[in-house]
DNA sequence: TGAATGAATAATGTATTCAAAGTAGTCCCC
DNA sequence: GGGGACTACTTTGAATACATTATTCATTCA
């Protein structure tokens, strides 16, 4: 039988002493993609914050974690270094970057000039159609935005971050599909490599946002590119204002640094 | 080729005594940066048109060619999808991403909006010093176009693009120096992953590109953000124009042998 | 006491091996 | 003669093995 993959890690009597990457259960783990599962998997912990700022990645120890070998974590990693989420430096292996209120800022100024380019390219190319399908997620997104701030029922309200953020997609989605195809890929690399989605919507803020969003509404449905681009591009500079605000208090920002550095 | 910028060589200037030791830089191959040199190697194939579009990479010849396993290609062709360059189909390998003219106009577009960014910004805050190094570049830059338009040695010309480019380079840069980290990473990035500066000087364009830069130059000098965003975008669609052009009559978009395709 | 040196240890980068999916080509049946 | 299924070969993706470099830690010398 030589080399069985499954008989790697069967040493489950070993306490993970120093696991620092929490348990992973392949849902359907299909060969092919295995390193895309892997990148989901440490872009999620570094943006929900379980891995901090500058804090080393070991390559073996994510391995037996998520029990692959290092080769799809490698890849795994020269992806996410990509997408400006890691550090990689030759023959020193892996660090979750530094970033800094400062670049969360940059990077939501930049996603709103690219974005800008695509609002006002729909502001000329959009159909009717899609300006229906933009009006009508906009009228649901205002009313979940109601429903929170009505005092409605909290085991409801739990739910509702979650609805306003795929509403919120949807949103966005729609104006972006009207522009071309090299903007549209740089949009979602933009939108994947930032800890947005995980906290925009937890507080009180969609409240800004629903104004936003109404403005540039209003300028794609006018079929004013210049109107859409400037309400896109304020958009996601507030957004991103709020968004840094938001990561500084949980401490997104905190150096975890390099070894034996966990107290204090 | 000789462009390793070295990721960021900065804060070396720790005490060190033995820093006054020369460097010693192997011109052999170095290990721990093979994928970054595979990387290199095929994006030049790619750009220079050599690997058409849609041909199919074989990693193993690729691997034989130059003397490396199959591991740092692997990670090199990981890189290169991440920049639009190479399609990734699991379990069926890569291929030389199918560019279109329109895409690379769509990709100068993108270009523009992020420069047009580090340009209001520039605008915002370059220094005097910083101006008149702007200024200098410029000036360097207007002498050599006027040498090439005005028939001059023809020995001397055909190092004309050579020069243009890194002067257009230079200036490019001293923009980009007032902008804030992330947009600089980001436009390091759109620079590098497309075949831009193959053929940006190779022509008579270069005459636009002067007029285009001394505008910019001008809105700068004045403080004018808006102005400076205009003119470096404008700059750039021209640009992506011209270097579409360029490429179609080049041949850069023929289809190459891929997958069920090609087969005159 | 403290820095420097060198061995021991750990982790990285690359090569190699192995299993599974893809591809091509042939043969058989209709 | 054409189409589908089967087999043999190729290529990919992942695991393992190996070589080299970084790091740690104890020891030595100033």
């Amino acid at each position: 039988m030589g080399s069985n993959p499954s008989q790697q890690a069967d040493d489950r009597g070993t306490v993970e002493r120093r696991s620092r990457y929490p348990e992973y259960s392949p849902s359907s783990r299909r060969r092919g993609v295995l390193g895309q599962e892997v990148v989901d998997y440490v872009r999620e912990l570094i943006l929900t914050g379980t891995l901090r700022s500058g804090e080393k990645i070991d390559q073996q120890a994510l391995g037996e974690a998520l029990e692959v070998s290092r080769s799809p974590i490698r890849e795994a990693l020269v992806v996410l270094s990509r997408e400006g989420l890691v550090e990689l430096i030759p023959r020193r292996g892996a660090a979750v970057a530094r970033l800094s209120p400062e670049d969360i800022i940059d990077h939501y100024a930049l996603f709103g000039v690219v974005a800008g380019r695509a609002a006002a390219l729909a502001a000329e190319n959009l159909d009717a159609d899609g300006i229906a399908d933009l009006r009508a997620v906009h009228a649901r997104f205002l009313e979940v935005g109601d429903t929170v701030s009505g005092g409605a029922d909290p085991e409801d309200a739990s739910l509702v971050p979650a609805v306003l953020q795929q509403l919120n997609h949807d949103f966005h989605r729609i104006i972006n599909l009207s522009a071309p195809g090299r903007t549209r890929w740089l949009l979602r690399h933009l939108e994947h490599s930032v800890p947005t989605s995980y906290y925009e919507f937890a507080n009180g803020w969609n409240r800004a946002a629903v104004d936003h969003h109404a403005a540039i509404l209003d300028a794609i449905a006018d079929g004013d590119p210049e109107g859409a681009r400037r309400a896109m591009e304020s958009h996601l500079l507030a957004s991103g204002e709020a968004a840094a605000a938001e990561l500084v208090t949980r401490g997104f920002f905190d150096v975890g640094a390099g070894p034996e550095e966990g107290a204090v």
